[in-house]
DNA sequence: CGCTGCGTTGAGCTTCTTCAACGATCGTGG
DNA sequence: CCACGATCGTTGAAGAAGCTCAACGCAGCG
């Protein structure tokens, strides 16, 4: 096969057979989003959960005049709309493509009939939502207790670690949203990063970041400095 | 009996037989803790998780510099901890009694061998957790996309819808924590009950506030209006 | 080539925190 | 039962962090 199944390779199906397998292909159903297209709506009924499976999903809130919170980027392989499934049915946020996207959605009702059946399956998904709650937990540290230098040095050594290798990170989305993830705004965002850049700490270009001294950062990141 | 017990009316639990209740009585101990002692530390072990049965318990982080954000506030028949039963194996907070309370034990490996076993014992539990996702989602909206009067404005209403009935409301903890869980502190909550009070809002003594413009106070939760 | 979205920079302002002092309340031991 | 201390809560004044508003440069794309 020239395409992977995007089901198989996923720790979420882990310890699944190919019944199962079988059986989640046959419930589940393929769709594409542009970038900027909103696949569902905070309140919406929940009909479901979803999977990324190509391109960037972000998961936002939104107040009254327009200010938006990003609680989640999802990338290949991520699932998210799971909270829809066991509690409550409609959606707790909105979620859009950032880029162009494919996703696959596996409908409600056929999804938990599986889950009651396979221990395994249950088990992965307690998992990945405890995963979930303990990014929340750092998110909600992040926004109470450190200010944006902190949190945006946090986010730098967590991409360093994840996707860069050297120090050098490319950025995965737009500034103006990385501003709406750190739970701040753009000129703020770009004001920082000028004052990091300005001390040696990082070195920025376009959507490109160097880091410099590793160590001031994570002083930053912890708390134990300011960037004065 | 004179005491219930306290497993088996947990929605946690429910769905399970005789015998699990048994083996879940055999497997879990009994701990007491008095007021301000501590439970368990960020970054410990996390040898199993707890359930409440009298009392007060939080969960919450701390800056390096002394400032605490609450995360929960648990109370009788609530689980906490869980999330270090599926996904590492560190407490992700701190959890401290708030007042004298009782919490039951359930140490890990016995607890998991139960779940692996009893598919609605997994599936109560992903309910579990998903009602906690949820509740992060708007705390983080609230921290980032409210001011603090929304803020407790939204915690006024959510109090009396669960435990006031006609608008008189009793704080079932001291506001210096009510701030910690607002993501503010004691000042500024006193400063902004006292602008409510002065509005016409609510009327608040000791710890009873009672709701005397249950509109306004929604507008401000929603964030329609500012208290100006 | 022009338009639109993104990013940057500046000035002023709002919200919240910090620091400090004081008052109230509650539990406890004398 | 009262007195005391500790914790909690309130209020004021000053400062800091971040937001708003506005203008402008730049790049990418049709």
């Amino acid at each position: 096969m020239l395409n992977i199944d995007p089901l198989a390779n996923n720790s979420l199906f882990r310890g699944l057979n190919e019944n199962d397998h079988n059986e989640l292909s046959r419930i589940s159903v393929s769709q594409e989003y542009s970038r900027g297209q909103t696949i569902f709506l905070e309140g919406q009924d929940g009909a479901g959960f979803y999977l990324v499976t190509s391109g960037l999903v972000k998961i936002y809130k939104l107040s009254l005049d327009g200010k938006e919170q990003i609680l989640h980027i999802l990338g290949p392989g991520e699932p998210f709309a799971e909270v829809a499934l066991f509690a409550g049915s409609t959606y707790p946020a909105n979620a859009m493509a950032i880029e162009k996207s494919s996703v696959v959605f596996f409908p409600r009702k056929a999804f938990s009939d599986l889950i009651s059946k396979r221990p395994s399956l249950a088990l992965n998904m307690l998992a990945t939502l405890s995963l979930r709650l303990r990014q929340f937990a750092n998110m909600v540290e992040a926004l109470s207790l450190k200010e944006v230098p902190g949190r945006l040095a946090a986010y730098i050594l967590l991409e360093n670690e994840e996707r860069g290798k050297n120090g050098d990170i490319k950025l995965p989305i737009a500034k103006s949203q990385l501003a709406s993830l750190l739970g701040t705004i753009p000129e703020t965002l770009s004001r920082i990063l000028a004052k990091m850049t300005k001390q040696g700490i990082v070195t920025a270009t376009g959507s490109s970041i160097s880091i410099l001294d590793m160590e001031k950062l994570q002083e930053l990141a912890d708390g134990e400095t300011r960037l004065s």
